[in-house]
RNA sequence: GGGCGGUUAGCUCAGUGGUAGAGCACUACAAUGACACUGUAGGGGUCACAGGUUCAAAUCCUGUACCGCCCACCA
């Protein structure tokens, strides 16, 4: 083996494409059809098509991919079905961003030409993203690829857009809307945020037609007053109680308005009374609804007065209420203005202020849907990981309202409802079909668009091939896990549940994993705005895949957020360089895979002892989804146990010719293992190491191998307890050695010891420096000593220590370990302690109070030899 | 306003009743065969705070404070 063969250092970019290439030809991202094995199926949550992916995404489908690999090693047949939402709204305003920066008008274009030009990006984006998919190494099945406007995806939301609306369970009617006056549609809620901003309160006087004096109302949005209707007042509220039903002049304006009575008002804020506008505020609808009252609008589509506004009209809803104060305030209506903190609700996508407005919707009852969905997670029949979001999201469903599913939109499922001359609408998949069905010439479609969610709904069954019975649908359908974040856990997997019970007849999953959101090193999210993200493609670049893959995986368990670091990013690449050379050693120390020994060593049955415990740990934590305790065992199974302990200690035995075979087995059987555990967390270099070892029995791919099987008599406390005991021993001579100063000694020409080794002598001897190993105490001559488990190591030193800093030690050592033996004593001593704790916690105690003081006589005794 | 998560070494985090852990960072030492993206040794923590339960609390209970997330109709 050369140093071009293998160099000392991994390089994960000549690795990392080349096995996805050819895992890809074998076919291993395929599920095997008419399989015998149970079946693991995940359809990934599909990425929207705005851009490319982040941190979080990477972070998302590594989790997919970890757990679609480790089902593969377990012998199941799996299925990971990926995808693309063409994500409505959010697709549409990156490209009417775009069309802004070129300087052309979307409405000039119109709205064929708009979609064709949304097709184009769809490409480009779609394309970055399962090329990143790709360099992450996810092991999709790229043959089953699906896009939420495919001709038969489509199809299949339209199907069911159609069967709730013949029956009954589609209405179009009047709700206050998320509407956003840039992007003129109404929006869902998940698609605003709050902020709080420093903003104003104005209280204005309105007064009772009669003249018999005034309310005065408090109001953050003045201009909305134009389209007031009447003042509510707190039905319990004593200040008003005989004025109820009175007339009040609506300032500007000159109508008369009444004061009502309802429970919405706070008595306790402002002044207790609250003007209401239902067409422009969702509790104010409310309060209109339940006293019938008039809804004018006053703001059109771009949030601009309209002509209900009387002298306002065609001004700017900012201007609008400039002029409305000035007024007021001339007229002597305006009382006062106060700052007042203000939860401002702002469009996502396009970082413009909500206008909260009363229209005509599409909406779908879901009441009916809400409880078959409760019930299927009360009965255990889906799972939420962690457990905790299992009441969050049952606490949202017995609330569940109707959905308002219609987007003014042209990027989307355009609403399959045809209007006939008469005015009547019908449902139906083509407008061909519309006629037919209606017996009348159709003369319209509806406009709208439906909502992303009402397509993404249907994920699980519709990229199966529903309403089709294929056999995909058949053979994947319910799947086993969805994977997704916290923030959809309402408005997609709720959706998913009940459309999946409704439309499919099934659970669409049997688990929901909600995994950790990725933030920056300080906290903060990460953001492509704020210029806080970080590319997962630039680090790909610089660490490989696995590295990163590590990185964000070895993170996660049931924890609400991670931080991504940078420096994380080398701890995961120097383990992988760790990988690399430890095979490196193996490779220039065994030329072919030996027999079985018929004979192990302590130090053999200890290694496989731990592989075996860490396989136990390893399984569970994939099966649980802890992948931190996964990613831990590991790296310290490997790195901490296999190569700096048994590599170390079995590099005499590698060099003898006869022993050789023996460590030589154990080391290939141990890193095979390890290897397959660890390919789920990072593929790539797994197989490239797997693919150099020689092995028994080799699989044709790492990814394609079993899982360990290991049988329980590796397990073994005692091996482990005894030569872990022998371990510390060693690290004693080693710190022994290290007061030596051993630039002046690099060699020790006599290691001396007392007490039972328990056959760990060779163990002490594979230290490269520890030339004689010798049983006994040093006679007459200068030496240092330490005692570990009961075992003293000397060390003569001549003149190489100073006496007196010896003695300084050892004084500080005697210090320490009174003060170890006086806080046990006083435990010891304790009646409650001795008569009420485990008698194996006061054994132990007691044993260990036994060691500390015969070591503390040691101490004492030693100190002598430095002039104590 | 409601709910949830967090607070442990300088940093990032493990640790669900029995003498406080890891990695990184720091200090010292180590160049002829796995690896300096390394090895060895070492320093470093009143486990946010206050009560309580217990022989024993980072761990269980109650409360408080900060940080963050989700939900929500306070004009």
């Amino acid at each position: 083996m050369t140093e071009q063969d293998y160099p000392t250092r991994y390089d994960a970019s000549l690795t990392e494409q080349k096995w996805y290439q050819a895992w890809e030809q074998a076919g291993l991202f395929q599920p095997e059809e008419n399989s015998e094995k149970e079946k693991f199926v995940i359809t990934i949550p599909p990425p929207n098509i705005t851009g490319s992916l982040h941190m979080g995404h990477a972070l998302c489908y590594s989790i997919q991919d970890l757990v679609g690999r480790y089902h593969r090693l377990r012998g199941k047949n799996v299925l990971v079905l990926p995808g693309q939402d063409h994500a409505g709204i959010a697709t549409q305003s990156v490209v009417l961003k775009q069309l802004k920066k070129e300087g052309k008008n979307p409405l000039e274009l119109g709205r064929e030409k708009f979609v064709e030009r949304v097709w184009e990006w769809r490409k480009e984006s779609g394309d970055t993203i399962i090329h990143q998919f790709r360099r992450l190494g996810h092991a999709f099945d790229w043959s089953r690829l699906r896009f939420t406007l495919d001709d038969n995806y489509a199809q299949a939301v339209l199907k069911v857009f159609v069967d709730w609306f013949d029956r009954g369970l589609i209405y179009r009617g009047l709700r206050v809307v998320n509407w956003d006056p840039v992007l003129k549609t109404s929006v869902s809620d998940i698609e605003t945020e709050r902020k709080v901003v420093k903003g104003k309160l104005y209280y204005v006087r309105y007064p009772f037609a009669d003249g018999s004096g005034e309310i005065i109302i408090a109001t953050t949005r003045p201009e909305t007053m134009l389209a007031d209707v009447a003042v509510a007042v707190h039905p319990s509220d004593a200040r008003y109680k005989d004025k109820i039903g009175k007339a009040l002049i609506l300032p500007l304006m000159n109508r008369e308005i009444p004061l009502i009575s309802d429970i919405y008002p706070d008595p306790e804020f402002g002044s207790g009374a609250v003007k209401i506008t239902p067409a422009h505020d969702p509790n104010d609808y409310e309060v209109g609804v339940r006293h019938q009252l008039e809804m004018p609008i006053v703001l059109d589509e771009s949030a601009r007065i309209n002509e209900n506004g009387g002298a306002y009209a065609g001004l700017d809803r900012y201007e609008a209420r400039k002029r409305i104060v000035a007024d007021l305030e001339e007229q002597g209506y305006l009382v006062e203005i106060k700052d007042h903190e203000i939860a401002l609700i702002i469009s996502e996508r396009s970082g413009e202020v909500i206008e909260p407005l009363l229209r005509e919707e599409w909406f779908a009852k879901q009441t009916e849907f809400a409880q078959p969905a409760i019930d299927a997670v009360k009965a255990g029949r889906i799972d939420f990981v962690p457990e905790r979001y299992q009441r969050i999201f049952l606490d949202w469903m017995e609330n569940i309202r109707d959905w308002n599913v219609s987007r003014r939109l042209w990027w989307g499922h355009r609403i399959p409802v045809f209007y006939a001359e008469d005015g009547s609408a019908t449902a139906a998949l083509t407008w061909e079909e519309a006629e037919k069905k209606s017996g009348k010439k159709i003369v319209s479609q509806d406009d709208y668009v439906l909502d992303t969610w009402f397509s993404s709904g249907l994920w699980p069954f519709a990229t199966l091939g529903w309403p089709e019975q294929t056999a995909d649908l058949k053979a994947f359908y319910p799947t086993n896990l969805l994977v997704t974040a916290q923030e959809i856990l309402y408005l997609w997997v709720a959706r998913m549940i009940m459309m999946g019970l409704d439309r499919a007849g099934d659970i669409p999953f049997n688990q929901v994993y909600i995994y950790a959101t990725v933030l920056t090193e300080d906290g903060k999210r990460m953001s492509k705005s704020l210029g806080t993200g970080v590319d997962p493609m630039t680090v790909i670049e610089s660490v490989g895949a696995d590295a990163l893959r590590f990185t964000l995986l070895s993170q996660t368990g049931y924890n609400q957020d991670i931080r991504y670091s940078e420096r994380r990013t080398e701890e995961a690449r120097n383990f992988c360089n760790k990988i690399w050379n430890a095979v490196r050693f193996v490779l220039l120390n065994v030329e072919t895979f030996p027999e079985k020994p018929s004979e192990l060593e302590d130090v053999d049955r200890w290694l496989l002892s731990r592989l075996y415990a860490t396989e136990t740990t390893v399984r569970q934590a994939y099966e649980t989804y802890d992948n931190q305790a996964a990613a831990q065992a590991l790296y310290r199974f490997f790195w901490g146990e296999l190569c700096d302990w048994y590599i170390e200690v079995s590099k005499p035995r590698l060099n003898d010719p006869v022993k050789r075979a023996t460590p030589q087995w154990v080391l290939l059987t141990c890193i095979e293992a390890f290897l397959v555990m660890m390919h789920p967390i990072m593929p790539h270099i797994t197989e490239e190491v797997y693919s150099r070892l020689p092995l028994d029995d080799k699989a044709d791919f790492i990814m394609s191998a079993k899982w360990p099987e290991l049988d329980a008599s590796l397990q073994s406390s005692e091996t482990e307890a005894k030569v872990e005991r022998i371990f510390d021993i060693t690290r004693g001579l080693r710190a022994l050695r290290a007061e030596l100063g051993l630039a002046a000694m690099k060699n020790i020409p006599t290691v001396y010891y007392e007490g039972d080794l328990q056959g760990g002598e060779d163990i002490l001897k594979s230290q490269a420096w520890a030339d004689t190993l010798v049983a006994g105490k040093p006679d007459g001559e200068k030496f240092i000593s330490t005692t570990v488990h009961g075992v003293d190591i000397h060390i003569p030193i001549g003149d190489l220590v100073d006496p007196d800093k010896e003695l300084a030690r050892l004084l500080k050592e005697e210090e320490k370990i009174n003060s170890d033996v006086t806080k046990l004593e006083q435990r010891l001593n304790n009646p409650d302690f001795v008569s009420k704790a485990k008698p194996e916690i006061i054994e132990r105690d007691q044993a260990l109070a036994a060691e500390l003081k015969a070591k503390l006589e040691k101490v004492r005794d030693r100190q002598k030899l430095f002039g104590g």
